[in-house]
DNA sequence: TTCCTAACATAATCAAAAC
DNA sequence: GTTTTGATTATGTTAGGAA
């Protein structure tokens, strides 16, 4: 793919989901179940989707900025002044009374396929063609944006265990030349980001 | 038991919409 | 222009499941 169709591609696919408004009652109900448990699991936050009409992923994210803005300013101890042992015993208390997650979701490997595959051409997909791969893979759109986020950050493990390897090797050598070593016929170079986007895990290179 | 990775957490930031 | 708040990011942690 050329460089121009490549970042008109980005361009095109880089949008935001548009703004989710909520009513008065949607609020309402929202703040209501926040008081009773700012941590609810995934079988309340369906059914909070569900009494309310939209989806779950859009709960959570009000949840998660509900969190970040109404109770640190409730209660600025949690994050201030709360030595790192009391802070711990608090989150330790948080995860043993939380509700279930969702079910760990186990992609086939032409699922994989397809995820990887979108990854290499842009790891930042916007909504609408985050939507579409989500529909072409049988999939929650919330699914493929976690899957993205997730290996986003396997991408970026990986690229900083490669530079620490290579400084340890060349000692001090030039950094550049350092990680621009082959690896499977694949340039995985400081700035060459996409390219360095191919990360094949031993399952996966068996699934392929 | 170990390793991989989906799910989910916080913190910071972007940006649309209301004022 | 400012404020509010939904959406997204980076980064780190938790936990399910395969090897």
């Amino acid at each position: 793919m050329s460089q121009a169709k490549f970042l008109s591609k980005i361009v095109s696919t880089h949008c935001r989901r548009s703004r989710t408004k909520f009513t008065e009652d949607q609020m309402k109900i929202l703040i209501n179940a926040f008081e009773q448990n700012p941590y609810p699991g995934y079988a309340t936050k369906q059914k909070l989707a569900l009494e309310i009409n939209t989806e779950e992923s859009r709960i959570q994210v009000w949840f998660q900025n509900r969190r970040a803005r109404h109770q640190l300013q409730k209660r600025p101890d949690l994050g201030k002044t709360l030595e790192s042992s009391q802070r711990h015993d608090h989150l330790e208390e948080q995860t043993q009374s939380r509700e279930p997650r969702r079910c760990r979701t186990s992609y086939t490997c032409s699922q994989l396929h397809t995820l990887i595959e979108a990854f290499m051409t842009n790891p930042y997909p916007g909504f609408h063609f985050r939507e579409q791969l989500a529909k072409e893979i049988g999939v929650p759109e919330s699914r493929v944006q976690t899957w993205f986020q997730n290996r986003r950050n396997k991408l970026h493990a990986w690229r900083k265990r490669e530079l620490r390897e290579s400084l340890e090797q060349d000692q001090g050598q030039d950094m550049i030349q350092g990680i621009q070593g082959t690896q499977n016929g694949t340039n995985f170079t400081s700035n060459s980001y996409f390219s360095g986007a191919r990360i094949w895990t031993k399952r996966q290179i068996q699934c392929i």
